[in-house]
Formats: structure tokens, C-alpha cells, sequence
DNA sequence: ATATAACACGAACATACGTTCTGGTCAAGG
DNA sequence: CCTTGACCAGAACGTATGTTCGTGTTATAT
């Protein structure tokens, strides 16, 4: 059975008519001919392709110039599914970046990783955006960044509360100065902390001055899960 | 005397021909004939015209389709030019946010404001660039946001260090659980808290739960200056 | 059943349009 | 002067392309 349009909305012709139109436009820079619209919405006759661009124009849909090869444009929703194509080239090229939300991290439990090393798309919480910008501009960390969600008080000596959000960088070493997620395996506690490696003692600095740090004798009990990036804090209202 | 190429580079007709069909295409939804072109651009016959597209083409400035009605298009000026236009467009529309970097945040001064209420694009620092989607969506807040620089270790009782962004909202009222700037004009003193008003006394709560909260009796000692929308951390290495 | 409207087919027509060819002008260089 | 290369005119040709028309099919309503 065929599908016909009651009075109004759009039959499945006209729909495949507009959808040629948009995407060989997109393709080739100018819009189609009659006759390829035929071919590539399978209608038989040019007439046909011609009947529905008229109705297509009587409702507003596009525009048409009488005896002018090519002469169709899709009036509104060019700009829409055009935009959404744009969108990504900004994105890619230009400024955003969409780093994945992996899960909570929490004081009494290691870092959750991205589940393989580098398909960090799996079971994911959802994905958060960040300017560009605001990273570092080392190129050799883009992509393999991933964020958390901090859960409970526990990282406050880090300057960093229930809720927030930290983007980190996968990494089982550090250089001094930069600020790590660690598993205290021996304390049975994931901790933030600014990492010092003094000779054989490796010295963990609170982000918060008013606290003092915390010297580890023996190294085999600090793991290193990952650098610190940014912390980013959405202050809501309640 | 005529313009002529020397040997490489674009004559005067090639540019005609290039803006003839940029402009045509941007217009009209599909590209100029090559009779068109000749008439846009002031050429006497189809084979000057045909001459200059060839040109043009073995530049790699434009691609043809032979034996094809309006088969040009232009190749990387298009894409360049027109995807500076529509990246204002996403960006306004969509994802990223500009916010004015307006100055520093310190304990002993009063927030450094817009300097006009609503130009907030003189004497400026710089500026940041957030993803909408990290602000609450409340559209009305869109457009008088400003960030600012915090100096000092001052705001460590609301979770903030020295280095780090505030992004906030000129704002003289708050509701109670907002976070806001406050300017306690008699200890001379601006501070990052939650604002609660309790009857008439004001309860101002560090965002640090292990602090407690300092209670106002006289509420015109407080002088709301903004609410802080968010926080950001950039960690870097030294 | 009959009428009506939506939809489909195929062919014919006029012309819009890309292509090509012949010939021309004009400046620069030997 | 002659050649050469860049640029210009105009016309002719073939076909790509929009348009139109007559006819046929099928659902839905009366």
C-alpha cells in the first residue's frame, strides 16, 4: 500500500525529494537537476520530481527560479542541518574539546581509569566541554584526557570539594611540582596532592598552604594514577 | 594599458571572476552560468569567461565538473571565508561562551567591576572561553558574566587559591544558598561565602565544611558585589 | 458505482548552457 | 620585423535541462 499525504505534512516523496536536494547540494556545491533527482530519490519520470519541488515550493520549503538549471534551495533548514556540520569543523579545528566524564573518584577507592588505554568511549558518565584555552597548549595531551567527578569531602587539603570536577591525564609518573591523583596503598586512600620526589622520599603538598605536607619513606607505596589538569567548580544554586 | 600577469598571481579578471562567483553562489543558493559570469564581470563572451574558470581551475582555486550546468565551486576561500561567519554563528548560538577577564580579586579591595554596567569590553585583561554547557542555563545571566583572577590566599576558606578563576555575575541581592562576592565594608574585606539571610542577621558560610560560618547583625555592612557562577583551576607544572 | 483528488508515466519541446573553433588585438623580447 | 604569449570576440554546435501535456493508476469520499 501506498503512503499518501492525508492534507497536509509531507508524503515520503517529498521527503526523499528534500533530502536529495540537501545532500547533493552539500556535496557538490550547486543543487541538482531535475533528472538527478529522479535517479536519486527513484523516481521514475522528471515530471514527477518536478510536481513535488512544486508543492515543496508552494509550502515554503524552497525556493525555486522558473527556467534556470539548478535553480532550488532549501529555504530554512539548509541553514539548520548546515550548521550542525559546521559545528563539528569549529569544534575539531577551533576551540573545544570533549573530554569524557568517567565516573567518581572517591578517597577510598583508586582512580577509575577509561576502561581501555585509548577507546575512552565505553560506559561513560557523559562528557564535558572545555575551551582550549584553558588547557595547556601541550598538543602530545589532547585526547587522552579524561574527567571525575569528586565525591565527598575528603580532598579538601586539595583545595577541592564535594562536586567539583577534575580533568585529568593518565600517568604512572610525575616531575615535581605537578599535582597528581595517587593511591596510598598502604593507607587504602586516593589523595590530590602536589608530588616532590626528595632524593629517596617522595614529599605530597596539600594545594591548601595552611597544611602541611606529608613525607613517604618508601616510594613503593605511592601510585601515581594520573596528573591533575584543571579543576573546574559549577557553583549551583540550591 | 591593460592589466596583464606578469606570470603568476591573479589578473584583474580573475579576481572579478572569483567574486563574481562567490558572491553569485553566496546569493542565489547555486552557482552562476559561465553567460552569467560574463555579464557580472563585465567579460564580452563565453569563451573569457570559459578562458579564466580554466585558469582558475589549474590554480586549484576552484574545482569544475565538465559538461555540467553550474558545475563550479570554489575550493579553500570558500570554506575559510565562510567558515569565519559561521563560526560567530555557533558561537553564539551554541557552545562557547567569551566571558572578559576584568582583573584580580583580592582580599583588601572591593571587586573591580565592568566599568560601564553593560560595555563590558574596555580595559580588559583578556578573556576566557567556557562551554555553555558548564553553566547553569539560565539564560537570562548570559551576556554580563565576568571572570576575574584571584590573588592572595585569602579566599582559602571558600575553596579558592590564589591563581585560580572566579566567574561571576554583578549582582546586589542574593538568594540564600548563593555563593556571592561580598565587600564587609567595616573590616574592609572582600570574601568569597554562601549567603544565607536569617532574619535580619546575614549567615555568610565558607564553602570549606570544616570552617564555620561568620553571622552579621548589621546587613549594611554586607555589600553584595556578585555571584560567583564558577570556579576554575588551572593546574599548571612548574 | 461514480467522482474527485493525489499520484505516476513517458514523450516531446524549447532553450539554457558548456564547449570548441577561428580569428583577432596588443604588449614584450629578440 | 617577426615571434610569442596573454587576452579578447563571436559564432556554431551538441546536449543538458526545465517545462508541458496527454494519459493512466489508485485511494478516498459520496
Amino acid at each position: 500500500m501506498m503512503a499518501r499525504r492525508k492534507k497536509d505534512g509531507l508524503s515520503d516523496n517529498h521527503l526523499k525529494v528534500l533530502q536529495v536536494l540537501e545532500t547533493y547540494t552539500e556535496k557538490n556545491g550547486y543543487p541538482p537537476t531535475i533528472r538527478e533527482i529522479c535517479d536519486r530519490a527513484n523516481l521514475s519520470s522528471t515530471s514527477v520530481a518536478n510536481y513535488y519541488l512544486e508543492q515543496l515550493e508552494e509550502k515554503g520549503i524552497i525556493q525555486r527560479d522558473r527556467h534556470v538549471s539548478r535553480g532550488l534551495r532549501v529555504v530554512k533548514d539548509y541553514i539548520k542541518g548546515f550548521g550542525e556540520q559546521i559545528k563539528e569543523t569549529v569544534e575539531m579545528l577551533d576551540e573545544l574539546l570533549t573530554i569524557p566524564l568517567l565516573g567518581r573518584i572517591v578517597a577510598s577507592e583508586p582512580v577509575p581509569f577509561p576502561s581501555s588505554d585509548f577507546s575512552p568511549f565505553a560506559d561513560e558518565f557523559g562528557s564535558i566541554n572545555v575551551a582550549k584555552s584553558l588547557l595547556p597548549a601541550q598538543d602530545a595531551r589532547r585526547g587522552n584526557l579524561f574527567a571525575l567527578e569528586v565525591s565527598g569531602d575528603s580532598m579538601i587539603d586539595a583545595m577541592v570539594n564535594d562536586g567539583d570536577i577534575v580533568i585529568m591525564q593518565k600517568a604512572t609518573e610525575a616531575r615535581n611540582g605537578e599535582m597528581v591523583a595517587v593511591w596510598l596503598n598502604d593507607k587504602h586512600e586516593t589523595t590530590l596532592k602536589y608530588f616532590y620526589q626528595e632524593g629517596k622520599r617522595v614529599r605530597l603538598q596539600p594545594a591548601n598552604p595552611t597544611m602541611g605536607p606529608i613525607y613517604i619513606n618508601d616510594p613503593s607505596t605511592v601510585e601515581i594514577q594520573g596528573k591533575v589538569v584543571m579543576v573546574v567548580r559549577q557553583v549551583e544554586m540550591q
